[in-house]
DNA sequence: TATGATAACTGGTAAAGACCACTTAACATC
DNA sequence: GATGTTAAGTGGTCTTTACCAGTTATCATA
């Protein structure tokens, strides 16, 4: 069950066998999980192996423990995608629509006063990329996507990449190994204007809602702000909180 | 500096007095933190427990570590406050508003089928409380609020403590110990009706945000869904997100 | 000068053992 | 029957020790 010559770590390997089992069913919502004792004899572990892996799973949604009675099953509701940052590609799919996207504006460009304070750049000849793209779902325009990137010099992205790839979080992951991990955002309501409706085919004055985001890489530089402005009448945002610890 | 008869754990005791430097800026962001093996020797633990503390700070915000190199202050931006769940009183003082409320309706009711799918009910005979209330924010009003509440039977909240103590989230916790530990939200735009527009003293068809959100405590059980409705001349939603992991 | 090995640092994983605090059920006592 | 005690279970904390893996600067070598 668990291998030890397998670059997995062990409480890693045992993690994915208790979720594998949580996800089959093997447990009921609320049972309890083999106790930390008897989990130690029966995959031949140490205990602190065996409560990393658990508290893992703790941290995922997975398992909750109660001192002195055990670690039980979280129910369905509760586990998986906690908290995961998505880009807008990732979001329809989730929501079974096709994302889609036409670029209007790609280059670099001087940022303003407000997305230089959101990037945190204080260097005033230093450019950002600015790529601009109407967002359709199943064909149908979404939303209006205004996305500047602060990247390190040397480190580029082509509009052929983004035609392609479609995804510039995924570019970013798979060519940089950059992988966002913290964004701050906001939701608020906006009334569209004239060119805002007619690219997202609707009323002038409809009500959209905006959403500003910038987004922080893992050794914690801000990459993105970027603001998505949503049809009202088409669009739910939705987001999973949890408390700190 | 770590005080071994005390009832607070040392890796929380740790925990601390790091979090501690880091506020009083004894750290320039992005510097390193002494390594495990230094504060190991520092204050007389085990690296065990160094690590314990570095792992609680880390998922916190407050330092981030590489393989190789060290650990390392996170910026100020992205430190404290990550995905707190928050109460309306709460977000109001966050944003230097004084909040207030007027309880408009009060008491026991029968759930409808959307609000018994939220908060997991099966049971035909259970009742909610539900209390819908009108918000302020410097005595303006910024948000319609309606609360359903699914509490175990021998737990009870009166109006007065309501009217008293301003959060309901305070009043879980302190009579009861019922911690928020996680929530779903929704945000979408609507339109006020001829109602909610003279509530909130706007004119009819104003946009507005819509805000739902299911409330789930530390033993995974639904306590509370919750629906408000936000002027959207006035407020701005906010929330953290962090990567799974 | 350029290259590559090495050593000394960093954090990451793992074991074994100990004791504490909380919970529960079985038991003895009143 | 109600009450309090005890023992055995649970997870929570902590130490000591060991080795692995990534990073960096130094130094010997080509």
């Amino acid at each position: 069950m668990i291998d030890p010559s397998d670059v997995i770590p062990k409480y890693y390997q045992l993690a994915n066998i208790l979720r594998q089992q949580i996800e089959n069913e093997d447990f009921q919502p609320h049972d309890p999980i083999p106790s930390e004792r008897q989990l130690e004899s029966h995959y031949n572990l140490s205990r602190p192996t065996i409560r990393q892996a658990i508290d893992l799973l703790s941290r995922q949604g997975y398992l909750y423990r109660v001192h002195g009675k055990g670690t039980f099953v979280s129910p369905p509701k509760l586990q998986k995608g906690i908290l995961e940052l998505t880009s807008f590609s990732e979001d329809m799919r989730n929501r079974g629509l096709t994302p889609g996207h036409k670029i209007l504006e790609f280059g670099y460009v001087k940022p303003n006063s407000e997305t230089k304070r959101h990037l945190e750049i204080t260097d005033d000849k230093k450019k950002v990329l600015r790529i601009k793209r109407l967002r359709f779902g199943n064909d149908e325009p979404i939303g209006l996507q205004d996305s500047f990137l602060s990247l390190n010099s040397g480190l580029d992205i082509t509009r052929e990449e983004i035609e392609k790839r479609g995804s510039i979080y995924a570019i970013l992951q798979e060519k940089f190994g950059i992988y966002p991990t913290e964004a701050d955002e906001t939701l608020e309501v906006t009334l569209a204007t004239r060119e805002e409706a007619h690219l997202l085919k609707i009323q002038e004055g409809s009500p959209l809602l905006l959403n500003e985001r910038t987004l922080w890489s893992q050794d914690r530089k801000a990459i993105e702000f970027v603001r998505i402005l949503y049809r009202g009448d088409r669009y739910k945002y939705f987001v999973r909180l949890t408390r700190k610890q």
